[in-house]
DNA sequence: TTGCGTGGAGAACCAACGTTCTCTACGTTA
DNA sequence: TAACGTAGAGAACGTTGGTTCTCCACGCAA
């Protein structure tokens, strides 16, 4: 194979790779892993079995892909409208102004490592794994707009509490309001742990 | 059939029934709805596949029972503990120190309304309903420990978010750490929202 | 043009599982 | 003791779903 026709069939299955993982992120997220089948994929992504399985060698593979895939793009939407943000103490509640907006979204069913973890944390230890990277993630990234904001690292745990909660709470209900009461919150969390404003 | 004789075969019926719920609290919450198959309560729970369908008519039918039992139980748990509590604002900070309890239990899971909605309540309304009827029981407790500390009704939400936020943190991170966390920023949102200490 | 490899559609296979059915053993009653 | 109803153990049934296989059409090299 020239190095021409390798690049063209790289292209083919970066493509198919793609409506693979959108289909996934779609089915997956809004009905749950179990209630969706590899059939179910394949239709919606309009790529065979044969080609899927080559892409990913099992449903497993397929499901932690996804949730690797969603970790690094929610993250990413989130620090985009946080960053927009002029001072640290205002990136820290666009926080939950942005929890608010992803709440509003149509079909929104919660935080999908939490929902991923209930459905399958205890039986499979990759996918805890993967919800644990994300949480500590996310919490690292809210300990570092604290420590920008001169505020001290406890609160950064209780911000996270609160929007967890917040996740949480905005599924099950659903309504977007849990992310004011938990901006509301972190705001007199903020007044009690007095920081610099600065770093 | 004589009385005496309806009354043995009841009783009967109400052990083999509570055997195959304690067996489904261990199992379902144990392992998540789906991973459990009907053959695995018959064998925890010792009562013959014919008689479990005789009990519960469906799989659905007993997940739901299992849910509606552990609502109560979880509930009356908690107001265990926190009506030993002497004054209005020790009984809100105690729902935090009960919930470090619960989370250092060997085989804690998280929530099981959260868990069980993650993994079903987007297919079945019936399990959205019990996760919103457990929510809302719990948030109603709050709401009446934080009137009966002279507080204003904001602070409920605060507190429940905070609540909900360590469950899922805990049971994602493995560690009981996270109730502390909620405690104390339960404690500095009280002292924002000022009551009367008593109601 | 003819053979060959590639890819897609969907059938096929196999295991798991919810649910029902059968068969057998036992206890009770005339 | 003999007939009968009940209950349990587990086989059986039907469906679903993950994974693999078959068959066919198409495009490219000699």
């Amino acid at each position: 194979m020239t190095d021409r026709e390798e690049a063209a069939r790289e292209q083919v299955l970066d493509a198919a790779r793609e409506r693979v993982l959108d289909a996934a992120q779609e089915l997956f997220y809004g009905r749950g892993v179990q209630a969706v089948g590899m059939d179910a994929v394949r239709s919606a992504s309009g790529v065979s079995l044969k080609r899927l399985y080559q892409l990913f060698p099992s449903k497993d593979a397929l499901v932690l892909e996804f949730l690797r895939q969603r970790d690094v793009r929610w993250r990413l939407r989130l620090a985009d409208h946080v960053e927009a943000q002029p001072t640290p103490d205002e990136r820290i509640t666009a926080v939950f102004d942005w929890l608010h907006g992803w709440f509003s979204e149509p079909g929104y069913r919660g935080c999908a490592f939490i929902n991923t973890f209930g459905e399958m944390g205890a039986v499979s230890s990759e996918v805890a794994a993967e919800a644990q990277h994300h949480k500590k993630a996310f919490h690292d990234y809210l300990a570092r707009l604290v420590t920008a904001a001169g505020r001290p690292d406890a609160l950064a745990g209780q911000l996270a509490l609160l929007a967890e909660g917040a996740m949480v709470t905005a599924a099950i209900s659903g309504t977007p309001e849990p992310a004011r009461q938990a901006r509301d919150a972190a705001r007199l969390l903020m007044q009690a742990h007095p920081g610099t404003g600065q770093p």
